[in-house]
Formats: structure tokens, sequence, C-alpha cells
RNA sequence: UGACCAAUGGUGUAAUGGUAGCACUGCAGUUUUUGGUACUGCCUGUCUAGGUUCGAAUCCUGGUUGGUCAACCA
């Protein structure tokens, strides 16, 4: 309800640029004051958190202005697409939370485009040039000074007609005649001077299969697709502001309707990369386990990682939208995640690095059920036995010898709480013959079990365990940062990202879960007390869970150490 | 040595000519049977030089810095 109230208040007051311009259109009554959106992605790999960001701009705007997002693949390089990634990108998108009105191909449009192809053609505005690509990439020019005219640029609108309907056909190998609008070799926009429709590619459409010979341009497809569909505002990134013009020539010459692209800066995140390109090449040379592998920043990647939807449109929300190159701190991600965690997360004690703890006062026949609760954030998660008995796993990190002063945790002499249990002392500890610390022994007493009034006694701290001769065993995967630096693509000379990899960005320990543990569901949410939110991975099977940690808990403590 | 875009704390993002606010991070504290959560407080900012104005983060001009553009990729 608060949240409802603050997220309203928010949403009146803060606007973000874009919303700004919509809002001003809208007053003005431009496109019946309607708003329509896309999200274009092209099925050359998977989504990635920056997509996710586009995908809560493009769906997020249209919900707030009642209005349509259309769902529509920019298909049109045959060559390096494929329908894996048109199924993986759609089921990403419903998976963040979103429901597109209409689905939709750049391909559905060939035949129109090569339509309007024919108008341009007939008007004089495009022609067939029949120069190598290396000429055409030098008769372009460099931005500084102009390109120079192809001496086939003014060949007759019958012969255009000819060549490209013979292009259509069949009739010319790969790379040997482009369609090109006649625009101005002379422009200072590089994307000006006389840019290429359409090229000549012999090759399989995951769609169109081989109907199709010749194929549109970006540029040629885009502003087209997004006026077919009657998109009123078409959201880009900013590397495509210098393409605009483009957009808007093609519009406005086929006298189409004109939708108004509007460009965002891209999200970056520190310590990871989010180009496609390179992540592909993470997963093709088999620096992580696919494409979703917990560590990357796919949405695929996120969520076997244990994000949900909610703290990934959160950030997404958090993150606003701007103009302006950005560099989002991964710790903002990690926030949102522990802060939807909190609220959701069932507890659950496990021990990922166990030392043995034995209760010298404690009857070793003796074992009893203590009641532990599932979720202090919400009661109506109720609560669970939990078996307890003479020896037990604590972590090995709760031990310590000789400690500091500020070390809250066991160490001789001194009493903790076993979490839901008993008050217990440490009296002494067992070592192996290297002097390493193989046991603790200690006392408990019998009248500070919890709820009992003597359990209230103020102790340094809380730590939790495992009963040992109950509890089970699972695969805990424990997942750091990709990359060990802020920004793994400003390498020195000669290196690239790869040279930034973390070599130690997955550690693999068995670990002690409770002997109950029995949910095998993939993707459920669990924070191992004291540890870090986690959620099983689909590796699991029934006699061995698999978990991925999604975020540590917050620590004081090992940060603190650290530091030192 | 071109065109276009941008510049607000460590990181993001507001303030639409009128008190520079919010979130994250960091630091300190309160509460706590999670060194978690929650709560409180603190640190830190308008790139620069001029101009317009009673008043400029905001408008104008110059500079500086960063980004984008020279695929038959999207």
């Amino acid at each position: 309800m608060g949240n409802e109230n603050t997220d309203e208040k928010k949403n009146k007051t803060i606007l973000n640029f874009i919303e700004s311009i919509i809002e001003e259109n809208l007053k003005n009554g431009k496109n019946d004051a309607s708003v329509h959106t896309r999200f274009p992605p092209e099925p050359n790999g998977y989504l990635h958190i920056g997509h996710a960001k586009s995908i809560c701009l493009n769906f997020g705007i249209a919900q707030k202005y009642k209005g349509k997002t259309n769902l529509r693949f920019d298909d049109t390089n045959p060559v390096k697409e494929d329908v894996e990634y048109v199924d993986a990108i759609k089921e990403d998108i419903q998976w963040l939370g979103f429901q597109w009105h209409s689905e939709h191909y750049a391909s559905d449009y060939f035949e129109q485009l090569y339509q309007w192809a024919i108008q341009l053609i007939k008007e004089g505005k495009a022609y067939v040039d029949d120069l190598t690509q290396e000429e055409i990439s030098k008769n372009r020019g460099v931005p500084t000074s102009p390109g120079i005219e192809s001496p086939y640029r003014n060949r007759s609108v019958e012969e255009n007609l000819d060549l490209f309907q013979r292009m259509r056909k069949g009739e010319f190998p790969d790379g040997s005649r482009v369609l090109r609008a006649k625009i101005d070799m002379a422009s200072p926009n590089m994307h000006m001077r006389d840019p290429i429709m359409y090229r000549i590619l012999h090759a399989s459409h995951h769609r169109t299969a081989n109907a199709w010979c010749i194929y549109p341009m970006y540029d040629y497809a885009h502003g087209q697709s997004d006026a077919i569909e009657g998109i009123t505002h078409s959201i880009c990134t900013l590397e495509f502001e210098v393409h605009r013009p483009l957009y808007d020539w093609f519009c406005e010459n086929l006298k189409i309707h004109h939708p108004q692209q509007i460009e965002f800066a891209r999200l970056n995140i520190n310590y990871t990369v989010m180009s496609k390109r390179k992540l592909l090449q993470l997963v093709q040379e088999k620096h992580v386990m696919g494409w979703d592998d917990p560590r990357m920043p796919t949405i695929c990647g996120l969520r076997r990682r244990g994000y949900t939807p909610e703290s990934i449109r959160n950030f997404a929300e958090t993150i606003g939208v701007a103009k302006r190159e950005n560099v989002i701190d991964i710790s903002l991600l990690e926030f949102c995640v522990r802060e939807d965690l909190n609220k959701k997360a069932l507890r659950t004690m496990a021990v990922l690095e166990p030392l043995k703890l034995i209760i010298d006062n404690y009857p070793s026949n003796k074992e009893e059920y203590l009641t532990a609760v599932n979720n202090p954030e919400n009661p109506t998660d109720g609560v669970r036995s939990i078996p307890f008995s003479r020896e037990l796993w604590i972590e090995r990190s709760d031990f310590m010898e000789d400690a500091p002063k500020d070390f809250f945790r066991l160490t001789p002499g001194r009493e903790v709480r076993l979490k839901y249990a008993y008050i217990i002392k440490c009296e002494n500890v067992e070592k192996d013959d290297k002097g390493n610390v193989v046991a603790v022994h200690c006392t408990y007493d019998p009248e500070t079990r919890s709820g009992m009034p003597q359990s209230n006694r103020k102790v340094k701290s809380t730590i939790h365990w495992l009963s040992a001769k109950h509890a089970k065993t699972a695969e805990v995967r424990l997942f750091d940062r990709l990359f060990n630096v802020p920004e793994p693509d400003d390498c020195c000379e000669g290196k690239t990202f790869i040279d930034n990899l973390n070599p130690n960005s997955l550690q693999i320990v068995t670990a002690f879960i409770e002997p109950e543990f029995i949910n095998t569901n993939t993707l459920s949410n669990y924070q191992f007390e004291r540890i870090g939110y986690f959620c099983i991975d689909k590796d699991s099977t029934s006699d061995k869970p698999v978990f991925n940690r999604t975020v540590a808990l917050k620590d004081m403590w090992t940060k603190k150490q650290i530091l030192a």
C-alpha cells in the first residue's frame, strides 16, 4: 500500500525526458493522442540486462499511457539470425512480466519494402550501383571531407528498374550490385551519403527460407516497419541518433506514417560486458557454461542466478533514463535483488564450510526438534521443525581461537546462541597433528532453549548450525563477478576483455543443508541464514540438490576483515 | 581536424528562470535470536570563462572533456 502510493506519486511527479516528450505530444493531440511503442530485437543472440532496460522502458511507457507495445524481430540479416534466438527472446520478455500487443517480423514486410523501393526508383530517388564494396566504401569518403558520386548514380529509371528486378530474381551473385538511395554524397552525415538499401544475399532466412536473395538494410527496414505498425514513438539507443535524418528521409519520401525516433543512453554496468558479440564469445570459447550461466548479464543468466523479474524491473526503474553515457554500479543491481528477496525468500540454515561442534553435556542419545521461523519478514510463511543433537556443524568462520575484540562469535570461554536452540559456551578445542582445529567442545545451558525465560539472556551473537547426524548435503555454487576490473573493455595494448576475466568467479562447495529440505523446484529462492540468497539450479536431482548463490547478504564483519 | 549528442556528489537520476532533492555506495549510530532487515544521522555535487536577468544547474556565446558516425551488421 505504502509502496503503491509512493510509486504513484513518483510516476506523477518525476518524468524522464521521453515521458516528457510523450506528454507534450499527448497534450497536442499528436497521433490521435495515442502511444504505441515497440521492442525490436534482432534474433541473433540472447537478451541481456541492457535489453531489459529497453523492454521496461517501451512496455512501461505503453502501460503508463494506456497504449500498446509490439514485439518485432528485426530479421533483415539471414546469415546471423536463428529461431533459437526468437524463442529465447520471447521467453525472456514474458518472464520479465510483459506481454506484447502483437508479434511481428521485419521479414513480414519484405514485399512492401520491395514495392517502396520500386517507388523510389521510379521517382529517381534510388539507383542500382555496380561498384564493389571496396569502391563504395572508398567513394563514401570520410566524415571530414565529402564523398564522390558513383558513376552509376545517374542511370535511367528504366535501367534501374530492370536491374533491381533482376537482382530480386537472382540473376546476380552476392556483392555484385546494391540498391542505393540517392541523397547527398557531400553530407556531413555519413549515413546520408547514398546509403545502401538492398544487398544481394543468396542465403536462407529463418522465416522466408529462399523466397528472397536480396535483403533490406536496417536503415531501409526499421523506420518503415515502425510506420507500417503505426508506431508513435520509436525508442532506440544513442548510436542511432545519426541515423535519424535517414529514418526521417525514408518516411518523408515514401509519404508514410512518420513515427518519432527518440534516443536514450544504453545501460552499462561495471565489472561486466554488455555487447552481444562479447557475450557470444564468452559462450563460444567456453569461459562460461552457456548463455544462461549465472555469471552472465543475460536475462536467462540472471534468472538462473535467482534474480526475480520484480527486482530487474525495479532496477530498470531506479537507474532512470537519460541521454548521458552512464555506468551503473553493480551494487545497485545487487541491492535491488536483496530488497526483493528479503521479503520473499524462505529462510533455511546451511553450513558451507563446516566445523564440528560437540556439546559435551548434551546426552549422546538425545535428539529434539526445535521450531524455526520460515521468514521473519512474513509471518504467514509459518514455522518448521529442525532436529538438534549433541554433534553439530557450524560455520568455520563462526569460530576463532584467538579472537580480536570485535569478533562477536564463538571463541574459548565465550557464550553464543545457537539460533532457535540453546546458549552454549566454548570450553576447549580439538586439534590435529598440524595444529588445525578439527572440533570445538562446548557446554550448553538447558534453561536457555528458545522460548524459555532464561533464553533472553544477552549474548554477543547468534550463529547458525545443523545437526551433524541429520544434515543432508548439497552442491553449492558460489559465483563472484565475471571480471575483476570495473571496466573489462578498458584494456591496455595487446589485451582484450578476456584477459580481465576473474579466474575465481565460480567456486563449488559441498555444503550441509537442513534434512527436511525436499523442494527441488528450480528457481525457488531461499535465504541461507546469515550467508546469502540462493536458488535451486536446474542441475539439481532428487538426491543431490544444487544451489546457486544469487547474492551474499551484506556483511559488515567480513567487509571489515577484508579491509583490515 | 567535420557533423551530431551529452556534461549536477564516488555512481545514477531530479529540480522545466526562484531553498540543488532522491536512490545506491561509503562512514557513524539505534533496534535485532541473521554482524541481515528496519530506522536515524553524516560525508560528498551544478566542467570552465564570459554574457542576459532582481535572480541561472536551467537561457545565450566561446572553450574544455566525453560519446557517436566512415559494414553490402543491427
